[in-house]
Formats: C-alpha cells, sequence, structure tokens
DNA sequence: CCCAGATATCTTGACGTCAAGATAGTTTCG
DNA sequence: CGAAACTATCTTGACGTCAAGATATCTGGG
C-alpha cells in the first residue's frame, strides 16, 4: 500500500521524538514544514557548489539575476531590485557597492528622477550569470533526478498553493 | 484540465521572464526549488510571529526544541545540539551563553568527560518551549488550510523524496 | 606508561543582514 | 507658487553566523 519505503529520515525521527513528548500535538504540519526548512538550507549549500566555477556567491547571483532576467538594456533600479531579492534597502547599497568592485554591474544617474540610480549589469557581469544560471539549472535537475515529471509538476502544484495564503 | 486555476504567482512570473532570456534552457527545477527557497523564508516570517508571545527568537526555539524532545532530563551536549540545529561549534556558545543570560537553560560540567559540558533546560526553558511549540503549531496548520489531509501526505512524501540525495 | 592523534568546547575576527534614520529630490494641492 | 507629504537611496550601529584556530582532555598503540 505504501509503495517502495525507503525508511525513516531526519524529520521521521523529529516527528517521532516530539510524538513521544507531546503526545497531545497533531503534528501533519512539521512534516511539511521541517522539511522545507531543511531542504532550503542543503539547497543553498548546492547553490553555492554550483556557482564556484564563476566565483559568485547565491547574494550576487540573486542580483545579477534579477538584472539579467529583466531583459535589455539590463538596468534596474536600487529599489527595484530590493523587492525583486527580498532584502532590505540598506543590504542592497552594500550589495551593488561589492558588486561594482568586481566590475560586474555599474551604476549610472536616473536620467528622468535626480534622486535615482539605474544598475546595469556589464560584459563581465553578463557572462557570470549566464555561466551561473546554467550550473546552477544542471545541479538542480540532478537533485530532481527521481521524480518523474509529472511528480515534479505535482510538487509544483502543492508548493505553489501552500504559498497563496503566505502572500 | 487544469482544475481551479489561480492565476500566475511570482513564481510563474520568474520562469517567464527567464524563458523570455534563456529560452535554450528547460525551467522545470526552477518552478520547484525557487518555491521552496521562498516558502522557507516566509515560513521563518511565520515562526517569528508565532513566538511572539513566548518573546523568543526561531534561533532560541531551535535549541530549546533540541532539548525538550530530547525528553527527560532535558539535557544535551553542545556537540549534540550543533549536529541537531546545523549550526558550527562558534554559534552554539554563542546560543547557549545567551539563552543561559536569560536562564532559558544553564550549563553544568559532564561527570564522564572533562572537556564536556551538558546543557540542560531551566523550569522557564521548559514552559517557553512548550508555548512556542503550541502556537507553531497553530501557526502551521492555519498555513496548511487550504490543503487536505490526503494532500498534505502527498506533499510530505514528495518532500521527503527530493531531501534523500541531498543527504 | 607515554605520546600522537582525536575529540569537545570556546575564542576571535570578518562578513552579510537588518532596522532605523539621514539626505536629497519629487509630487500634490491649497 | 510654496509647504507638506512622499519617495529613492544611502549611512550607521547592532546582531547572529561562520571559518579557523586555541585550549583542554581523552584514547589507543607501542
Amino acid at each position: 500500500m505504501t509503495g517502495p519505503e525507503s525508511g525513516a529520515d531526519e524529520v521521521d525521527l523529529l516527528v517521532e521524538a516530539w510524538q513521544r513528548e507531546r503526545a497531545d500535538l497533531d503534528l501533519g504540519p512539521v512534516e511539511v514544514f521541517s522539511r522545507i526548512s531543511r531542504l532550503a538550507r542543503l539547497l543553498d549549500r548546492a547553490r553555492r557548489e554550483a556557482f564556484t566555477a564563476q566565483a559568485i556567491e547565491p547574494w550576487e547571483f540573486d542580483v545579477l539575476a534579477a538584472l539579467r532576467r529583466a531583459g535589455k538594456p539590463y538596468r534596474l533600479s536600487p529599489g527595484q531590485l530590493l523587492r525583486e531579492t527580498m532584502v532590505t534597502s540598506g543590504t542592497m547599497t552594500n550589495r551593488i557597492d561589492r558588486l561594482g568592485e568586481r566590475g560586474l554591474v555599474e551604476r549610472s544617474p536616473d536620467p528622468h528622477d535626480r534622486r535615482g540610480v539605474l544598475v546595469g549589469l556589464t560584459a563581465a557581469g553578463k557572462r557570470a550569470v549566464d555561466g551561473a544560471f546554467d550550473s546552477l539549472i544542471d545541479k538542480e535537475r540532478d537533485l530532481l533526478g527521481e521524480l518523474t515529471t509529472a511528480e515534479r509538476r505535482e510538487l509544483a502544484a502543492l508548493l505553489k498553493r501552500l504559498m497563496e495564503p503566505l502572500r
């Protein structure tokens, strides 16, 4: 009935331990959310590895990728970037500074708003982000290895529904 | 065929943007992993909210919870704690110090190993973690609201399979 | 018994992030 | 037109984390 059982994982053990200690609680939610947290952590490590060839960090990729997928001319304001990447303005200032030092992006004044700035991908930045994204997709495809296409779609759909109330 | 479509979410838009820019790539994996990263982030915020009543932070909960689910006498070594919580030793020293200052845990020498220390939950620590876990379970059940029990199980099972290659 | 290597914990210094606030420029509307 | 409210970006200071290494103790082979 249960298909090819592949034994208890860390989270199963964690839930069993809680069940022993707090038999009064329904731990169903933990089986989902605990796995999501752990997966995010493991995924972050996998991304780090995928980016070693381009010598960029996940936070650098996040910014470069936002510029890259915006399309030509690969320019966005710091405000757009922080909304895309879900970080605060102080963090974004810092990131742009350091990416600028590495020659991957450059600031220019916004011609329509003198308060504003536009951040653009340099040629080196575009090369770095395209290479990094290739590596990332390869890595992620590996990680999905065991899942069939139908299962992957099912999983993506369930995750999408789970995100809805959190928006 | 597609059931009650609830429109494109952030990730759908992100994938469409990448598709425009990099039509050469198969973006299937992104639909899964990008949602996992985002969910982890949103979940972290939700946990923060759930813990406000006990005035504890997620990192504090992680340590207290490891001690709590270990069962009586609620004592573990720093080494066991760092393996449970996936942080480095320096971080764990820091966490134990601060939880000690707040009176939620206390250090005692390990009677069997003079290098060692045991970290134990105080009565106040146990009250805090039990209250926090109640709130967390409530919050998480809310977040699952839209999913049926069968869907929750399906999701947990798919996530478990996704984690396997990452261990 | 002793020493080399392993183990447990703590210390240090650098890093990336955030929250709060400062500064400069823009918009709205009386 | 001018003042008040708003917006965009940057600055500052505190925080939690990590990697690397220091210190103390334990263990097994010779």
